[in-house]
DNA sequence: TCCTTAGATGCAAATATATTGCATTCGCAA
DNA sequence: TTGCGAATGCAATATATTTGCATCTAAGGA
């Protein structure tokens, strides 16, 4: 947990306890989280809420972490100093969610498009798949 | 707008004028709508924020419309009717959001995977991209 | 090690977004 | 035209997120 901190030192923020814990729960998990479970995670004393969000929000902008749209009501956070990038699955009936890292993910093409068409620099993407996880699929009908 | 009355009445829900705005609100619209924006473009007397929800959620069920996370507040929604499907680009700057058709949407060797891999069954998927626009772009470092 | 200070945190309050219960009203099929 | 089940308005509530401010703390310098 080392690095954690160092990371937030090298960039100009002092390293707190909260920080580190945040940091060391995303690398721990395997799927993206919610501000609520990353704060349950954290052993106790917990920061307040709003230091939840206020790290999340200084960790996304220094490129430590970043964020996932899951179409949920709250966002959820994933880790990014690993430099990899994850695609999540959710089931729609369950909620069940799973993440992977693809194995190639050539979306260049389509951004080189969009860079030709609309003019704008991607920098990013994100992309969801969603559906019915092994389980819900073999409970098919039965409901 | 006959066609979005008879969508409602063949799936048997009624018709109503709030709902038939929704749906002709999202088709004129070139970018996927909140909520609060759908509401304010339907002329008065608007139904009740509470019936915009009750509507979308119905909407998104039946499939006439779709939701998009742009990673904000609120989810967005667009028309899902025409068969097609649109790929949002967010500038990360001014918050200007563009929608296009992709020209082929080949995801499917990755949802194959997903199957394989994970055991879920993909049905759908959601791909943003973000970076700066044009105009956003030619500002660049000029703060 | 102690001191200083910019920045981090806790707490409370304010917002924004979304959901729900219930009485009333409306769409539509007979 | 009438009756019923579903839709709506309204108010209350839940949830997520943000902000102001007083206090505390990390980290560099004396």
């Amino acid at each position: 947990m080392k690095a954690a901190f160092d990371a937030f030192r090298s960039l100009g923020h002092p390293a707190t306890r909260g920080r580190g814990e945040i940091l060391r729960i995303l690398a721990e998990s395997v799927i993206p989280l919610s501000p609520r479970e990353i704060r349950e995670r954290i052993p106790d004393p917990k920061p307040d809420a709003s230091t939840v969000y206020r790290n999340l929000t200084l960790m996304v902008s220094l490129g430590l972490v970043r964020s996932v749209a899951l179409h949920e009501r709250s966002r959820r956070y994933e880790t990014a100093t690993d430099g990899t990038h994850r695609h999540s699955v959710v089931c729609r009936r369950c909620g069940r969610i799973e993440s992977f890292q693809p194995k190639k993910c050539d979306l260049s093409r389509i951004e080189s498009d969009i860079r030709g068409t609309l003019g704008f620099d991607v920098t990013d993407h994100s992309l969801e798949f969603f559906g019915s996880c092994a389980d819900c699929e073999g409970k098919r009908g039965r409901r």
